[in-house]
DNA sequence: GTGGTCTAGACCACA
DNA sequence: GTGGTCTAGACCACC
């Protein structure tokens, strides 16, 4: 997987390089215990200075998705959601709702939009396990 | 419809404003002409320094879902999406990939995100004339 | 509250900061709601650089512990623990077994252990809402 | 007693291991006198550099915890504070703040930290000689 | 004024 | 080699 820098965009590079590594995980790009570029290699590779790479991967491994090693590198961690199922479910909804006000706002209707994210969702990585609700109601 | 300002939030003052005033529209809350709270009245409301509420305002105006008539006041714009398809549609999925990732993230699956989306999104004010591919195809 | 930094200790400076203010606000110190000294300000005091100061609040803010609002400076956060029950009790647990550990390798025994904990909690600010065992049944 | 490395957690190996014999002696798992396995044995079992368990030993023998008798091995010590009544009182107080510190942030309550804190001290082996205070009160 | 981002360059600890 | 910390100094967005 290949990240790419828009330095025009006014969305810091840190958080564009977060994005981009947290999608690849999402769409199984990116394999669980999988290494990733060293902080140096990607900042070269990027052409970012190498503190603002660290800071992404400093990011993605307190939202669990890396694990940084010193001396060995940066991995794809093993997903475990430590979140309480209403707090998942309330960011889960808030995310809907932001989407659904896009796709209002630029002029999609109802159908259109189930039917693109029902073909979009094919290519990502669910966990087949069970519903979260399910899973987690012993909390 | 009432604005609610999360004052503990990281999220800009002005740009929780916007938000939920494109979502207020979008939801059918806030009907195509209805006139606005005046800046200093939002201002009195929300106990926000004018030129927050101004800011916000701007905004929504650049995105073409206010028109401030001077001297009458501000109003919700008649939408009128002058964007291309494709980019309405890249847009879109942009929109869309960023849910499904966050989805993902949260250890939801398929089924129960789509199902969610379903269920939200009857509460929603969608265009009812046609669908955008058709609509723009001169694009 | 006076933060204290110990130059000669291996401990990270930003870390010092984050332990010193998170036990702060676990004794009461600090009041929900209450501003802290802005980062210039703080640098200023302890003569670090500001970018450590920032990084010491990016990691209390992540931790839920602080909010910062840009423009208005840094406060002390409504807490609520977004975890699950299973994993706040594995914490508990480990920290538990950590300080156990150290107090039999420092010849302490178990009375007088109980004793000093008993003693010292008196100190911190409590909830005293319910057991967290009770009180996210329901998640 | 098996040490187990986690290869995912952030904290260093040398320093897992450390910990783990640390906690094995203060639980009664390896008694004084004891053997532990050779730098190299125990490098084949955790299939970890020797180097790594080298420091590892090095660091329990600085903290009094292993003796290293050339050619013959590396042995639990015969545990002796040398530290100060005083020394020892105020580690142990900095330990105890560092737990209730967690424990508050956590959302327990007291009674909650006390009861699970003398729960698991039951698991520990406890100098019964006689307090601290009194065996030190020559220092 | 506030915090946030990014760079450049130094030094340290881990494996 | 790896990542982590810290400094110094620049520039930007928010209020």
């Amino acid at each position: 997987m290949k990240v790419i820098i828009e330095t025009s965009s006014r969305v810091p590079v840190y958080q564009q390089i977060v994005t981009q590594i947290r999608e690849g995980i999402a769409r199984g790009l990116i394999q669980v215990g999988e290494r990733l570029p060293s902080v140096r290699e990607m900042s070269r590779d990027l052409v970012v200075n190498p503190n603002t790479i660290a800071k992404a991967y400093t990011e993605l491994e307190r939202q669990g998705i890396l694990n940084t090693r010193p001396g060995l590198g940066v991995f794809a961690a093993q997903p475990r959601s430590e979140l309480l199922h209403d707090i998942r479910s309330e960011r889960l909804k808030e995310g809907i709702d932001r989407l659904l006000t896009e796709a209002v706002h630029l002029g999609f209707n109802r159908e259109e939009v189930i039917r693109l994210i029902e073909d979009r969702s094919r290519a990502f990585q669910w966990d087949h396990s069970s519903t979260p609700a399910k899973k987690n109601r012993r909390d």
